[in-house]
DNA sequence: TTTATTTTGTCAATAATTGACAAGTATAAT
DNA sequence: ATTATACTTGTCAATTATTGACAAAATAAA
């Protein structure tokens, strides 16, 4: 079973023995809105996941695999979307990708 | 391949013959506005998309998976997110359904 | 109880999004 | 070429959302 992004942070924190203040230190903020964060009143910004993997020395992969399969699945629940949104991203995403590849030139989908 | 949420309104505006100002009426919008989200220089709101479902006698449903689709394939795009990711948020979305469904009451994940 | 830790409430400051309008380009018709 | 219509782009004030910071309350440990 899958925890939040919340529940996440909290049990690397105190598997690794840290307070609030501590992992909040680490991560350039207040001990209040990690405690925040952790419970789910707060979102974590995703310019701290490098913090994040630094504190923990994790792959930031697996961090963002957390990270956005949280945020993703918020939206999802919230707006009960049908589950095949997400076969409709997967598809998505390699247009994107197609689209920005052309001539070797690497594009932001909104850049002008 | 599938298209972005933009194109994909562009393309229901012109298949059903309207301009800009009509469909731009219909969604209570600015037609300069509704132009830049066709050329995704801008969000479509998703408060609007009842609106835009009405409009075009659409299921929401599918309009759902299309409007999150495309959200989430940008973010995965933008930040080079793994393609797991996308199990996850499964297995995310039934963890928060789960802690969602306790005792029969439905709570929201941030509620309080 | 005292002390450390965590949680909650609040609010000003900052940042992001939106609505609105003007000005521009593009296309087609006459 | 002129006019008319449709579309695109730029800008900016106003609204809305997010954040950082601090105080205070609750909880847990000593």
């Amino acid at each position: 079973m899958k925890e939040t992004f919340g529940e996440y942070i909290k049990k690397l924190r105190t598997d690794n023995g840290l307070t609030l203040t501590q992992l909040a230190f680490k991560l350039d903020l207040d001990s209040a809105n990690l405690s925040k964060i952790e419970n789910g009143k707060r979102e974590f910004d995703e310019k701290r996941l490098d913090k994040l993997a630094m504190a923990f020395s994790l792959d930031i992969d697996k961090l963002k695999i957390e990270y956005f399969g949280d945020q993703f699945a918020k939206k999802m629940y919230a707006y009960n979307c049908p589950s095949e949104t997400l076969v409709v991203v997967e598809e998505k995403v390699n247009y994107l990708k197609t689209i920005n590849t052309k001539q070797g030139k690497i594009r932001f989908y909104n850049e002008k």
